[in-house]
This record gives structure tokens, C-alpha cells and sequence, in this order.
DNA sequence: TTGTAGGCGTTATCAG
DNA sequence: CTGATAACGCCTACAA
């Protein structure tokens, strides 16, 4: 099978190259019937141009590219869908590329600005720890969508769109606080994390101190190394763990709405009602939370707002009207079946 | 900010470009210390070869595409996780394309693979009913992986591996009936439907009249046409519409776990228990049908093996080891909490 | 409105 | 082992 090139279509049509990358590019410079002509044929011989090619020679391109990480995080579909329809309403076209869990994101969207003439970058996911130097070789603008920052990076450097993972964190625990729960078992993160897990934890810790419990380490569990963090599964067997320790407790803080979830189905196979024997609650507001039985109390995050708000930043950065922005939104608290007063 | 290319480290290093290339392609015809110094130089320079350059000049890429429609399938991601390990097993570089509901993935494909030099695709998820014509553009070789094909397209013209979706469902609806339930509703796709959703449906129908329970159509519903389809909220909301049609049933077959999970929650929220009242089952063996409560009777496919298949006919296909294959995997019936016996 | 020719950054060829 | 140089397929001055 051939390559068939626009040379090709050239010369079947009878004209230059130019003419014909005039009609496929809708350059106003051409004839409408020629246009017609020649687009016709390229139909007919079913021409693609080459997006290399084009890339190569192109200066710049009205590209746009969402680095995604962790695709497993089922709340980032709702906001890739959001990024994509604002992205092309602003006649821009846009890019999803994901990125491995070991990958070094900033390489990746060094190379794909490069192979695409990028005009801006969403990271969304992940961690970010990279230097300035690392940082400054990204030469389009960026902003960073639920990433959670090392706190040593200068915000001067960068732009994000977010929730205040700590303090959305202590508003739940607070609230489990303030019905009567003292003894308020949590699943989270490894101690290593530094990320939204370290910053859910610290909220967690601060709500029982300003209630004046006391800290208890050996209620605090950690996601399993070895399962998919973040999942049912990981909820699931950590509190098998938690309940075969027989420490004592009446509430339990997962730090995401799927550990909630695994949590929850612990307790039930052993026999222990939700919220009657404990309470359960989560962080994110997946929908699961709402249709799980029963449903999960969970800080919900305005996933849509901070999607949106994530573009609205970014093209501020592509046409210059600033040098970077911060924003956080507060996360909204369902109260719902998997909790219970004490009181 | 300058774009550097190979060109600047070639002179910087004092040396051809064609020895620069070498370097970063492992060569083997290359010194082993001149390389050494030419890839320092590019360390330090940050610099980072320009793929559209790359894949324009070279003739071919050892890289694979899969190509995705519909990312909201959750069981996509145990998919694609399996597609990318065995991939690289074998050396070749993996590239993961989503495409849009309304986009021919065709179309995309083609263009890709003129763009990477692509040497295999695999197509995950949505409906082929695409032309010999079409297909024959694709010159590389392609897998079809959980996908429903159009009757009239013929089977020699392309690979496929998946569930048989028809038997499966039949099976599913066949022990609903050996539970002793004849009325069973449904909450099915629309009736233009002509893809999994069709199969899944006649599979309804056969099993039923193999069991001498009389079709009655007020127990078929449709999925929202305004709501996204195969998800939670379309199996909450049409369940709600049943339970308003006071129509009368025992049993309640979703055609997706999704939507089964929706429907629970519709049932619970009414106050009906299940399956005490209703008995409920799904399709996909999706992870939450387990940790839900009650767990979900479902027909769980057998997603790694359906990836490793894939991938390995692809493989056989790029070997040219054979001109096409089919494979169908057989689902398991997973019985759970969801459903329970009449008799 | 149209065509010619040069170059985008790499890699492959082929001669040193 | 190394280095010019010609493609790769397209876009875009510039000239016609």
C-alpha cells in the first residue's frame, strides 16, 4: 500500500501543493471550486494529511494537553469532560495524554509541547515536588488541577486550582466530633506521603486535638503497599486488619470515598451495622457515595467548578493577563446515612 | 527561549549529528565514551529530540496504539493496564489513545498511524459497523477487543476478542428463572441499540421463552436517552419509573452493573429490600458489584484474560502467524446476596 | 488566485 | 567508528 502524499493529490488535481494545503487548511486565499475539486479527491482517495509533518513544520498549534495521573481516579472523568468542552469552545483542540505512576510528568510535557507546539499544559493528579529549574523548562503555561505541592516550591512558580485538602479534612472530622465521636479510627495514607493524604491526615489530626481528644496512633491505619491505593479492595482489608485488632471504635474517617466504601463492606461481612455500630465517612463525593447502601457521608469536591476554573486560569496565562494564579474551593459536606449521632 | 536541537549539541560536542542520533538511538556503531560525553551534553542542555521530527524520518516505530471509546467504562482501566504490561513485555512502546463517542474511531486510527508509523491497534469498547472499504484503509493489523460488530460485516475482515454477549446474558436470565421468577423486568438498552445492549436483550428474550415465561413487554425498560448511558444514575432513574408504573415483577435484570447498582438504590430508597423483595442482578463484574450491599448476581467477564488474548493475536497477527482470529471468552456467574430463590 | 522552493528536526545512506 | 547530505511530508514566503 502506498503513502499517498499530498504531492500526490497535487498532481492528481492538476495543481500546486500550495493549493492543495490551502483547502485542507479552509486558507482564504483559494478558489471555492478549486477548493471544492481538489477536496473531492482528497476524499475519494481517502488522503490523510501527516500529522508529523505538520507538527514539524507548523510554529505553533492551537493545542491544548491535559497530563493525567492515576487515571483510576474515577472523579477525573467528570473533569476531563469539562476540560475538553471548554477547551474547544475556546477553538482550541485538545489533547489527553496519560501518564504512568512512575513517570516523571514534567518530561513527558516537555517532549509533548515539543512534538505538538503545545499553547498550554493542565496537569491533573499526582504529586508535585519538581524543582524551579525543572519547572522553567516548561515554556507554555501550566496549571495544576487537584495536585497536591510539596510546601517548599515557591507558588510564584506555578498555578493551581484545588480544594483545601486540610481543611475540607478537619470540617469532616469535625463534624464527626461534634456527634459525640471521640474514638475515631482513620484509614489513610503512608507515612511517606506528602501529598493530599499527608494534608488529609493533618486535618484529621488538628479536628481531634481542637476537640480535645486525645491522639491515638493505634487507631490511625494505613493503605496497604501492596494493593492499589485509594481503592475498595485496599478500604477493604485494611479494616479487616483494623476490626480483627480489636481496637475500640464508633466512628471510622477513610480518606476517600473508596476506601469508605471497602470499609463499609468490612463491617457489614462481620456482621456490624452502618451506622449503628459505626459510623463511616469518606472524601471526594463520587457518585458511588450517593447510591452505596447505605450512602456515605463524604466531603464532596465542586469537581465541574474547579475544572472549569482550571481553564479560565490557564488561558489568563496563555494571553498574558497574569503570571500565575492560586484558587481553592471549599469542598461541601454530605451529611448522609453512614453517620450518627452519639449524642 | 531557544529551541535546541540536535544540531546545537552536535556542535557543542564537537561532533556530526549523525553521531548525536546515534547516541540517542543506542546505536551499536558509536564509541562508547564519545557517546558518553554526547549524552552529557544533552543532560545538562535539558535537551529532548522533537518526535514529529522522529516519526516523520522513520520508517517505522515499534509502538502500539489502543485506541478507547467510552473511558467511563470502569473496567477499561483493568484493561488497559494488562494491554500496556504485555506490550512492553515485547518490547514495543504503547500509546493509548481515547476517542470521542461521535468520532469515527477509523478515521482516528488511520490518521495515527500515518502520524506514529504505527505497527498494530487495538480498539476497545463502542460499535463497528464500519465498511470491508474502511477497514482495508487500515494497513496495519487490528484487534477488536470487547466490542459489538455489526452482523454484516464479515468476519474475515477483522480480529476480535470478547464475551459472547448474547450466551452470556441468556445464562444470566436462565438462572433468574431456575430461581422460580418469571416476572423479571429489565433495564435494557434502547431498541436501535444493535450492539452489546441488543445481544444482551435477545439473551433476555431467549432464555425466557426456553423457560415458557410469556414476553411481556411493560417489563422492559429503556435506558435515559438524556442521561449517559450504563450508569448509576440511568438505573436510578428508570427504576424509580418502574416502581411508579406499579407494574408487577420479582426480579430485576440490569444489563450492567451500573445501572443494577442505580436500580438498588431506587429499589432501597422505596423502602423495598432486596432481594427479599426483589431480587436484582447485573452485567460486567465490575469490583463494586462485590463491596456493594447487597453484593451484586452478576456475569463477570474475565477482563485480563479478554487483554492477554487481545494482545496476543495482535502479535500473531504482526508475525503474520495468521489473517485474522476470534476468540470468545466464556463469563461467570457470580451469584451474591442480589437475587434468591421463590421456589 | 496559484505555483516554486526552502526548511522544520531527525534518521538513513553512503562515503570516508 | 564518524560525518556530510538527502530524504520524510508538510507549510509558507515569495514570486508569478
Amino acid at each position: 500500500m502506498e503513502r499517498i502524499t499530498i504531492i500526490d493529490i497535487a498532481k492528481m488535481c492538476g495543481v500546486g501543493v500550495t493549493t492543495v494545503s490551502r483547502a485542507i487548511n479552509n486558507h482564504p486565499d483559494i478558489n471555492e471550486e478549486t477548493k471544492m475539486m481538489i477536496m473531492k479527491v482528497i476524499k475519494e482517495n481517502h488522503y490523510i494529511p501527516n500529522n508529523s509533518a505538520r507538527n514539524l513544520k507548523r510554529a505553533a498549534s492551537k493545542t491544548i494537553a491535559v497530563l493525567i495521573k492515576g487515571i483510576t481516579n474515577p472523579f477525573f472523568n467528570t473533569m476531563i469532560k469539562v476540560f475538553e468542552e471548554e477547551i474547544k469552545r475556546k477553538k482550541y483542540s485538545f489533547f489527553l495524554q496519560r501518564v504512568d505512576e512512575n513517570q516523571d510528568e514534567i518530561d513527558v510535557a516537555i517532549e509533548l509541547e515539543k512534538e505538538k507546539r503545545l499553547k498550554g499544559i493542565v496537569f491533573l493528579g499526582g504529586y508535585f515536588s519538581h524543582s524551579k529549574e525543572k519547572l522553567t523548562q516548561l515554556t507554555v503555561p501550566f496549571v495544576l488541577s487537584t495536585i497536591g505541592m510539596a510546601e517548599d516550591v515557591e507558588p510564584n512558580d506555578y498555578s493551581s486550582v484545588s480544594v483545601d485538602d486540610f481543611k475540607e479534612s478537619y470540617k469532616l472530622v469535625d463534624y464527626l466530633c461534634s456527634l459525640g465521636h471521640t474514638k475515631i479510627a482513620t484509614i489513610t495514607a503512608n507515612l511517606e506521603d506528602v501529598s493530599i493524604g499527608k494534608l488529609r491526615f493533618e486535618g484529621y489530626k488538628k479536628a481531634l486535638a481542637d476537640h480535645g481528644v486525645d491522639y491515638n496512633a493505634d487507631l490511625v491505619w494505613h493503605m496497604k503497599e501492596d494493593i492499589e491505593s485509594y481503592t475498595m479492595e485496599n478500604g477493604y482489608v485494611v479494616t479487616k486488619e483494623l476490626l480483627a485488632s480489636k481496637e475500640e471504635f464508633t466512628a471510622l474517617y477513610a480518606i476517600s470515598d473508596s476506601l469508605a466504601i471497602g470499609a463499609c463492606k468490612a463491617l457489614l461481612e462481620a456482621g456490624k451495622r452502618v451506622p449503628e455500630d459505626y459510623s463511616v465517612a469518606g472524601f471526594d463525593g463520587l457518585d458511588i457515595s450517593f447510591y452505596y447502601n447505605p450512602s456515605i457521608t463524604t466531603m464532596k469536591q465542586p469537581v465541574g467548578e474547579i475544572a472549569q476554573e482550571t481553564i479560565k486560569i490557564l488561558f489568563d496565562l496563555i494571553n498574558k493577563k497574569i503570571t500565575h494564579a492560586h484558587k481553592t474551593f471549599p469542598a461541601e459536606l454530605m451529611v448522609r446515612e453512614s453517620t450518627r449521632s452519639l449524642l
